[in-house]
DNA sequence: GCCCAGGGAATCG
DNA sequence: CGATTCCATGGG
C-alpha cells in the first residue's frame, strides 16, 4: 500500500488523540505501526491516520470524503469540550470523574459501520482484544470482498452462506452460533439496521438482545461504537471495577443522559490504564 | 445457582 | 517455567 502525497490535514484540533481513540477499546481493525502512524480499514477504504500535535493528517482520502463521511467517523463534528463541562458540572466536580476526563482527554467515539460493530462485539464477548483482532481479520480475510491494501468487513450474506462449521474455523469458538443467528436476522429481517436507527435506546437495547449472544453489555458496545448513542454504558469488567473502587456507595448513571457513554469511555481508559489491578 | 463452551493473553506460583 | 485465571452470554 503505498500512499503517494495523498492525504487531506486538519489543523487546530482540540480533545483529539488519535492513539488514545484508537487504544480505548472501540475498535478492532486499526493498528499503530513503528512510526506512530495508525492505519485500517473502516467504510470498505484502507486509510492511514498521523497526528503530530494539534494537526492530523489522513492518507487516502479526498476533502469530500472528510466533510460527507469520516468527520463522522471521528466525531470531529462534536464539540467534546462542552460534553466535558457539562459532565463535569453534572458531577458536582466530581475528583474521579475530572481526572479520568484529563487523563483520556483526547479520547473521541467513533461513529463505526453497524454490522461490523454487532459482528465484532458478540465476537469480544469473554474474550482479549489480540485474540478479537486476529478473529475479525480472519473473517474479512476469509470472507470480506478484497480491496486495495486489505479487505472489507464481510457481509450478513456471506457469513451466513459460510455456516457455523466454517465460522468455527476462523477460531471464534461458541460464538460462531451467536454470528449466524445475527447473519440469519439480517437477512430475513428479523433484524434490521435502518429499525434500530429511529428506535429509542432502550428498544434497540432489547431488539439487539433478540440476538443470541447479544446481552446488555454487548448491545451498549454496539450501540455507542456502531449507533453514534452516546447514551449507551456499556459496563465491562473495567468500568465494574472504576465503579466499585471509586464509588463503593453506588452510582447514579442516570444523571448524566445523552452523555453517559462517553463519560464511560473515560473512566474505562482511567481505570484500564491507571490502576494496577 | 453452577458449570461449560474455545482459545489465547495475562497473571500467578 | 507450567498452572491457573480471565472474559459475557446462553444452555444444560
Amino acid at each position: 500500500m503505498i500512499y503517494i502525497n495523498n492525504y487531506i490535514e486538519i489543523y487546530n484540533l482540540k480533545d483529539f488523540s488519535i492513539h488514545q481513540i484508537f487504544d480505548c477499546g472501540q475498535c478492532f481493525r486499526f493498528d499503530a505501526d513503528e512510526n506512530g502512524d495508525i492505519s485500517g480499514i473502516a467504510y470498505g477504504k484502507k486509510i492511514k491516520f498521523r497526528q503530530i500535535n494539534d494537526t492530523l493528517r489522513i492518507y487516502n482520502i479526498t476533502n469530500d470524503e472528510y466533510d460527507k463521511l469520516w468527520k463522522y467517523y471521528l466525531s470531529l463534528d462534536i464539540d467534546y469540550s462542552q460534553i466535558k463541562r457539562e459532565l463535569i458540572q453534572i458531577s458536582n466536580n466530581d475528583s474521579t470523574i475530572a481526572a479520568a476526563i484529563e487523563y483520556g482527554h483526547g479520547i473521541r467515539i467513533l461513529r463505526q459501520e453497524p454490522w461490523e460493530m454487532i459482528c465484532s462485539f458478540i465476537i469480544s464477548q469473554n474474550n482479549n482484544i489480540p485474540r478479537i483482532k486476529k478473529i475479525i481479520s480472519a473473517m474479512a480475510f476469509t470472507y470480506g470482498e478484497p480491496i486495495d491494501g486489505g479487505y472489507m468487513f464481510p457481509s450478513a450474506d456471506v457469513l451466513y452462506n459460510a455456516g457455523t462449521e466454517k465460522l468455527m474455523e476462523l477460531k471464534m469458538g461458541f460464538r460462531a452460533k451467536y454470528i449466524y443467528d445475527a447473519a440469519e436476522r439480517i437477512l430475513t429481517g428479523k433484524l434490521d439496521i435502518d429499525e434500530i436507527k429511529n428506535l429509542d435506546t432502550n428498544s434497540a437495547m432489547n431488539k439487539l438482545m433478540e440476538v443470541k449472544g447479544i446481552g446488555p453489555k454487548v448491545a451498549s458496545c454496539i450501540l455507542l461504537f456502531g449507533f453514534g448513542r452516546t447514551d449507551a454504558f456499556p459496563v465491562d469488567v473495567w468500568i465494574r471495577r472504576a465503579l466499585e473502587n471509586h464509588y463503593p456507595e453506588g452510582f447514579d448513571l442516570s444523571v448524566f443522559g445523552k452523555y453517559a457513554g462517553i463519560l464511560n469511555q473515560y473512566l474505562f481508559y482511567f481505570e484500564r490504564y491507571t490502576n494496577i489491578r
